[in-house]
DNA sequence: CGACCGATCGTCT
DNA sequence: GACGATCGGTCGA
């Protein structure tokens, strides 16, 4: 069991790292609570050559700043004025790569989890779909900018791996409008797993 | 400044 | 399958 650390989150392939936190797991310790939760879906975002990716040609705002940080943040921003989603900020200070956490198979919180989402029945849609993940964990847009080394969130790595036959890699939800972009296998999910929408 | 749109989700038909 | 919620970013006037 370790945390992931720079040598995970400054490496050069945003893709790879897509694929890779795969099994890994997200936890959070904040507001009295210990949450976590094994990482089943992500998207890989490539920067300033990917038109899906709000640093596409080099567009750099107030929100997007921490995406051409050091890799090993959090970037979390607003989605359709309604959904606050989560990005693990890679690569090396002027290099914009991210990955989308899109789905969670619940871990430890789950009582927690159906609170904050107003349910009442574990399993999915709980922590399924990056808006979902964000309201179950408590991870909101003031969370933009925090470091995956801390104390506060970071994930970790238990051992749990995957053959290479249980990833499906196809392409992203919601960028239709990336052209051809839109058309790259950067989204990786665990075959099989039900925590996500399929 | 105004108009438009989006890395979504739950609900309704 | 369609639609509304809701607000920051972006672009053009």
């Amino acid at each position: 069991m370790s945390k992931l650390d720079y040598s995970f989150y400054n490496r050069s392939n945003v893709v790879s790292i897509a694929r890779e936190l795969l099994g890994k797991i997200l936890v959070t310790r904040w507001d009295g609570a210990i949450m976590s939760g094994r990482i089943v879906e992500t998207e890989a975002y490539g920067g300033v050559t990917d038109r899906a990716s709000h640093a596409w040609n080099g567009r750099r705002t107030k929100r997007t700043e921490i995406m051409y940080g050091n890799g090993g943040n959090g970037y979390v921003y607003l989605c359709y004025g309604i959904h606050q989603l989560f990005n693990v900020v890679t690569n090396v200070k002027e290099i914009p790569h991210a990955v989308l956490i899109r789905a969670l198979e619940p871990m430890q919180g789950v009582e927690t989890m159906l609170q904050r989402r107003g349910k009442q029945k574990p399993g999915y849609p709980l922590t399924s779909g990056p808006g979902n993940l964000t309201a179950a964990l408590g991870i909101i847009t003031k969370h933009s900018g925090i470091s995956l080394l801390g104390d506060e969130i970071f994930i970790m790595d238990d051992g749990f791996r995957l053959h290479k036959k249980d990833i499906v890699a196809t392409t992203r939800i919601g960028v239709d409008y990336a052209g051809e972009d839109a058309l790259l296998p950067y989204r990786f999910f665990i075959r099989g797993n039900t925590h996500f929408r399929h």
